[in-house]
DNA sequence: CTGAAAGCGCTTACAG
DNA sequence: CTGAAAGCGCTTACAG
């Protein structure tokens, strides 16, 4: 436990400076022109004591922190907290560590968070925020910060993303009805000009369309839970020709499969559901049924990896372009989707 | 944007030294007798221009970071994911930030984050880990850095914990069941020497010895999820005269209720099941499942409370004694448990 | 009542 | 090929 070793151990046991210690540590050995034989032996001392740099002092001499803030609404949120895990893999493996906030949604919230942050030094940001809040963010970009975001895309923001393909995703998912014999398939929103929820109602409209089939949408005027359920037995009830349902988003799920709470499970049960977002209760239920399941995994590598080269390419002032990726989803096919053909 | 505003800036523009101002910053005006009209306008200056002394270059001198490390098994787990949520409210609030690992219960990797962590100086520790990786973390606590450990209670460690009382939790949970007018209640848990576990045997085996009921327990050699649920299948057919069943664990609750996907849901269709922990599904399905739900809130409280003491105390060099905190759980009462009475 | 100066442990321009 | 020294922005013993 001898704590308390610096890099003027090092050079004094080796007998020789710390600016040379310092110039191994950081690899620089080649370009500064330390002879082979002096490098190795700071090595091999270093080794020894497993002596590692103080990262504090080297923060405060180099402006980095190698820490990264993450923002979201609730990192309890299972969604979340799933990217929080994969992204603080991938991120420990570069020497970076991830701090992180849940902002509740709140304006107030944000700016102190952000404040936070920044007092922190931290080197970059990863943020997933809601419509409306774009303002609080938005001094981060015009301040030249790394920022990358995800989950949400915010049109007011010229920044980077990392999104799930939600066009892709109903899409896929509409075919995948089609394939399997089901010909009137209705979709449940809700109405917002949220980006994801547009681009997930697209994806379908346009493969039913393709398929010269009619769209029947729902859009409901979200309120609250009990309100969602009582339109969405409406719709069904207004629709009896639909033989499929695509949920757009997974409480949308949950206040459909709610039908059965108040006695109208019928409505359902004859037809294939199909539901945005995955999650435990879906495999269970009987039938279990098929879901979108967010590429969690792929989201935080490249969320990762589009960060850390805004971050190595700080030097470049001028910005450089700005990147939207968006990730493939997966369609996990249960026994809701498959009457009509096994 | 004025970044490179520093303490330097403040004393010029008072035209004071940065001794006086730091005294200011830092509450230490009084006691340094600091003119009152000098620490006034060096407290103005300071909130004119919005300046926040660096924390790194604070960090380097006193050696305090006000970071916190967080280790889990899994930060996804909603259980961690909820902790970790309060956690970070309450530290906060108290100028603390948290840097958090998920181990995947690897030897290896509690090594390397637990060095991770030492190298970034983070003043005190937040950990749950299982059984049988004490060894690497013995050394944290040996090595007097403050440590709170939570969820499991180790017994070779001695150390401080915060714990969900889980003697009381089944204690309760059983003298409802009995209050409800179950006599014959059965209990499902694994065979194994987790502290916790035999804890919430002893709750249920102490109630219902008091009610002059007979114990009726089923200790699974836990391999996999299908040969739990046919364990239990067997339990309840071997004992039919079982109306109630008491599932220790949340994947133990879900293992009953996989009885449903092999035809045998009638086994727990007449008994009331209750179930540790709770989780969505249980207040979804039909009839909805009684559960004890863990005190997150209350149980981050506590382990922030307890972790800052120690922090505060720093300088007492004896360590103080040891607490184990055991925080009462809450029983959620749901259809499932009221048949007899309701 | 206040300030000059050392020092936390690094990195890096500069000099040789 | 190598090293002395400045400086990152603070805190705090010490001196007056």
């Amino acid at each position: 436990m001898q704590e308390k070793l610096s890099i003027k151990h090092i050079a004094n046991l080796v007998g020789t400076s710390i600016t040379t210690v310092s110039f191994v540590l950081n690899g620089k050995a080649k370009e500064k022109h330390i002879s082979e034989k002096l490098t190795e032996k700071i090595l091999q001392v270093v080794a020894e004591l497993d002596y590692q740099p103080n990262s504090i002092a080297r923060s405060l001499r180099t402006g980095k922190t190698k820490i990264i803030g993450f923002l979201v609404d609730d990192i309890s949120k299972p969604f979340f907290s799933g990217i929080a895990r994969v992204i603080d893999q991938k991120a420990s493996a570069r020497g970076y560590k991830i701090i992180f906030s849940s902002t509740g949604n709140d304006k107030k919230r944000i700016s102190e968070i952000l404040n936070i942050f920044k007092d922190r030094h931290v080197d970059g940001y990863i943020v997933a925020i809601a419509e409306g809040l774009e303002e609080e963010i938005g001094k981060l970009i015009s301040g030249k910060a790394p920022v990358v975001f995800f989950d949400r895309y915010l049109p007011e923001l010229d920044a980077d993303y990392v999104l799930t393909d939600n066009f892709q995703s109903t899409a896929t998912a509409s075919q995948h009805l089609l394939d399997n014999g089901f010909k009137n398939i209705g979709f449940v929103t809700i109405d917002t000009e949220q980006q994801q929820m547009l681009d997930r109602l697209q994806g379908y409209t346009d493969t039913v369309k393709r398929a010269k089939a009619k769209p029947q949408v729902l859009k409901i005027k979200y309120t609250n839970s009990e309100d969602s359920t009582e339109k969405i037995k409406s719709f069904l009830q207004d629709n009896p020709e639909l033989d499929a349902v695509i949920f757009a988003a997974n409480y949308l799920t949950m206040d459909g499969l709610r039908l059965s709470r108040i006695g109208e499970e019928q409505l359902l049960s004859s037809k294939a559901i199909l539901s945005f977002d995955d999650f435990e209760l879906l495999e269970f239920i009987s039938p279990s049924i098929t879901a979108i399941e967010q590429p969690i995994e792929e989201l935080a590598e490249n969320i990762v990896q589009l960060l850390l080269k805004k971050l190595n390419a700080g030097d470049v002032k001028n910005g450089g372009e700005r990147s939207v990726l968006k990730i493939n989803a997966k369609l996990n096919v249960r026994q809701s989707t498959k009457g009509l053909v096994n």
